[in-house]
DNA sequence: TGGTACAGGGTTTTT
DNA sequence: CCCTGTACCA
């Protein structure tokens, strides 16, 4: 059986020479420079074979570290189908994972409790709050986000509190050392342990403790690092701890991809590899497997602008293709309406007349912004035509407050020291605990230099509170004690289930409430993540002691992005596009401002990764490409007039074809400037286009009216969230939603009480109240389609029937 | 204690 | 415009 598996793998045949090159690389650190779409990931999946099979490698001796999640799974799922039955190597997964496994072992070597929680970052930000008063480093002169992530790249940098206090020399970091001292103490007394504390105190105990080291290089003489271009300085020095001297390393990555540099990524990890590994031998993977050459020669136009580079040029064999279309639109409705129309289009036949019919699916197609807010105008237009789409963005779904909620309960049910946990779950639901109760717990446990959970637990010291706090506080230490016993027993779903139960958690929540009904769909979710979890394990490993613990660790990293809807247009930002590939790819908002946005354009090297991010987005496409650009766009509530991106200079005139809008050609002088090759001769070539767009448009209507946004964003934003892998609910059907508009109705008149009202996007409902007058008066509108809704009057735009 | 009112600010985002 | 976070009142 085997055997058979063993014989399909034909190395020589299946890869091409570069590849092979680096699937065979015998000893030695090596870096690969894999361009967009060379097949990266095959290669590191060819050679965890290649070892296995050919070079008898223990396959345990393997460990194969990426970035996220869903690399690891789809590498791990592909190295399974190289390997067939063999056993797969010992480690797949991430940095973070790595290093959590390091850290549950050998945790108390750098001073860690045994059962330290993972804070996220909403977990640090509180954090960094309590710190910043303990320090007396006031909130408004010194935003905590800005402390952070002055402390995160400290981190990164692998300087602990005490180096950053030595060195700061300035005023904003003597407080961030002040600060940062704070935080780490009450890390420590919360038994908490922060994302780049995970990969900086594993670095820290390799560093320190020789046996530990050895150990671990001898356990994973062969070490496969992807996405090298995203390695930060803290994690550099972790694969290098870990290769060791004999540094059996391939790392691959491309630094035209780097897009993460304001998380502490560094390029220097990859354009001085030689340094840190002087041994290295350098490849590069230039033949793409992806995009035309009209795309690779137009991106690769662009990012050669870049300086810091080691620079490369992607060939394909599939020849030229179409051209680029470049449209410039009068504003962001306006693109929106041509980029729905034009993929429409591109559905329907394939577009640009080379030969019959060839459709390309919606869900083969992207639109790519730099920033969120873009969708809108995106999602606006969409839902007007009622077409479906994948928002890949949101609430991630263990930061949904209920979540968050329940899991808190979960890790104090662990480590009951836990301190914010403690604090968010001891009024959730409401008990009747409050600020003031919690203030003298807080103090009482600090008097005591102990834990809120230890001050709790001694009734001594709860004599001085008034007997109804005393009696909610006993409550609900007698709540937590119980549940601390159920976790001993019971498997983790029936626990939850328990759990919920206990605190009457549910309870709070209105099943004829929407936003409740999809926070108790949440909690179910929630279940069955667990229940699969548990299933899982228990079947991989059946040793599993500690569920609970597991799981917990499992919710701390897990945070896959993407399970991309089966149909339907996706939009994203550029860096949630990274690793994807669509047939069609639009990339929107070519302007000044916003790609490169306006805080990346000081400085040459946040404006080089602008320019990555862009290379990144047209990369992503395999045959056809869109770019856009606006004249004025509306943001943060404003019209603002845009300059077109410089970037677009830099895309060679002869790839593309420029397009514009007739709203543009009327409202401005003769645009399609700057591109004097190949343009198609302005609109229309388009087809059902722009004759029937003016009409239905902005110009019959005040800007006012058109952005009367209502409630939350539209319900298929919300989608399914992509973290927990059971089946998912289709999204709503915008369908429900649309409704025709005519804009030729009149608006009639003044809502009351009980009228009948149509809105634009929302339909038919009835008016169940009004608060306020005129204008400003609020409505609470109960919609045939959505439910309750309060608008506001002045925006909601309703006719009255 | 907890809801509702206003001010302020608004890249990107994984672990 | 929309979200968050804090201030104030029931």
């Amino acid at each position: 059986m085997t055997a058979t598996t063993q014989d399909r793998l034909d190395f020589e045949g299946t890869l091409n020479p570069e590849q092979l090159a680096a699937v065979t690389h015998r000893d030695g650190p090596q870096l690969v420079i894999a361009g967009a779409g060379s097949g990266k990931t095959r290669v590191i999946t060819y050679r965890i074979a290649w070892l296995v099979k050919k070079q008898n490698v223990d396959a345990g001796a393997i460990a194969a570290v990426t970035f996220t999640n869903k690399a690891a799974a789809e590498m791990r799922e592909r190295i399974e189908e190289l390997l067939g039955l063999y056993p797969l190597p010992s480690f797949v997964g991430t940095f973070h994972r790595f290093a959590l496994r390091l850290l549950r072992r050998y945790g108390p070597k750098v001073d860690l409790p045994r059962d330290f929680s993972i804070l996220d970052s909403s977990d640090q930000l509180s954090l960094i709050k309590k710190a910043q008063k303990a320090a007396q480093v006031p909130e408004d002169a010194f935003r905590p986000r800005a402390i952070l992530s002055a402390i995160s790249s400290a981190k990164n940098q692998l300087v602990g509190p005490a180096q950053y206090g030595r060195e700061a020399d300035e005023f904003f970091s003597r407080k961030v050392a002040s600060v940062y001292q704070h935080y780490q103490s009450l890390l420590r007394e919360s038994s908490g342990v922060d994302f780049d504390d995970m990969i900086r105190l594993s670095v820290q105990l390799l560093r320190k403790d020789d046996g530990i080291r050895r150990r671990t290089q001898e356990r994973f003489p062969h070490l496969l690092v992807d996405e090298f271009q995203d390695t930060n300085h803290a994690q550099l020095e972790l694969v290098k701890l870990v290769a060791g001297a004999e540094a059996r390393l391939t790392a691959v990555g491309d630094e035209d991809q780097s897009i993460y540099r304001w998380r502490g990524a560094d390029l220097r990890n990859v354009l001085q590899f030689e340094e840190s590994f002087p041994e290295a031998t350098v490849r590069k993977l230039e033949r793409n497997y992806r995009s035309t050459q009209t795309i690779l020669d137009a991106s690769g136009a662009v990012v050669s602008h870049n300086c810091g580079r080691r620079g490369k040029r992607l060939w394909t064999d599939v020849g030229a293709g179409d051209k680029i279309v470049l449209f410039r639109g009068r504003d962001e409705k306006d693109e929106a309406r041509w980029v729905v129309n034009t993929l429409d289009e591109l559905r329907r036949d394939g577009g640009g007349g080379d030969g019959p019919s060839d459709g390309i699916p919606w869900h083969d197609m992207a639109v790519l912004v730099r920033t969120n807010a873009q969708t809108r105008a995106l999602e606006e237009e969409l839902l007007r035509r009622g077409l479906r789409y994948n928002l890949v963005a949101g609430v991630r779904f263990y930061e949904r407050a209920e979540i968050k909620d329940l899991v808190a309960y979960l890790r104090l049910l662990r480590n009951p020291d836990d301190v914010l946990s403690f604090e968010r779950v001891l009024n959730r639901p409401p008990r009747g605990i409050g600020q003031k109760t919690r203030g003298l717990l807080t103090k009482i446990a600090e008097r005591g230099s102990m834990t809120p959970w230890q001050a709790l637990s001694d009734d001594t010291r709860l004599a001085g509170l008034d007997a109804r706090a005393r009696s909610s506080l006993v409550k609900f230490r007698t709540l937590v004690t119980e549940l601390r016993h159920l976790a001993d027993d019971l498997p983790l779903p029936a626990l939850l289930r328990q759990l919920l139960e206990a605190t009457d958690y549910l309870d709070q929540f209105d099943d004829s409430d929407e936003d409740d009904r999809s926070r108790l769909e949440n909690i179910e979710e929630l279940l069955s993540a667990a229940q699969s979890f548990t299933e899982e394990t228990a079947y991989r490993d059946s040793a599993m002691e500690d569920s609970l613990s597991a799981f917990l660790d499992h919710v701390a990293l897990a945070s896959d992005t993407d399970a991309l809807g089966e149909s339907g247009l996706s939009l994203m930002t550029l860096h949630s596009a990274k690793g994807l590939e669509f047939s069609a790819v639009v990339v929107a908002g070519l302007e000044e401002g916003l790609l490169p946005h306006f805080n990346s354009q000081a400085l040459e090297e946040d404006l080089e990764e602008e320019r990555r991010l862009l290379y990144v987005g047209m990369t992503r496409a395999k045959r056809r490409l869109f770019l856009t650009t606006c004249k004025r766009r509306r943001q943060a509530g404003q019209y603002q007039d845009q300059e077109e991106s410089r970037f677009l200079a830099e895309v060679p005139g002869g790839h593309v074809v420029a397009e514009h809008s007739p709203e543009l050609f009327q409202t401005t002088r003769g645009a399609g400037y700057g591109f004097g090759s190949g343009r198609s001769g302005g609109y229309g070539s388009y087809g059902s286009g722009f004759g029937s767009h003016g009409s239905d448009g902005t110009s019959s209507r005040s800007e006012q009216d058109i952005y009367s946004f209502l409630g939350k964003k539209p319900k298929a934003a919300k989608r399914d969230d992509p973290r927990i892998t059971k089946p998912l609910r289709e999204p709503d059907r915008p369908a429900n939603l649309r409704l025709p508009f005519d804009p030729t109705t009149p608006i009639g008149g003044t809502p009351k009480k009980g009228s009948r009202v149509r809105h634009e996007k929302l339909g038919l409902g009835k008016v169940l109240q009004i608060e306020g007058q005129g204008d400003a008066a609020k409505l609470i509108v109960y919609f045939d389609s959505v439910g309750r809704r309060k608008l506001i009057a002045k925006y909601a735009n309703l006719d009255v029937l």
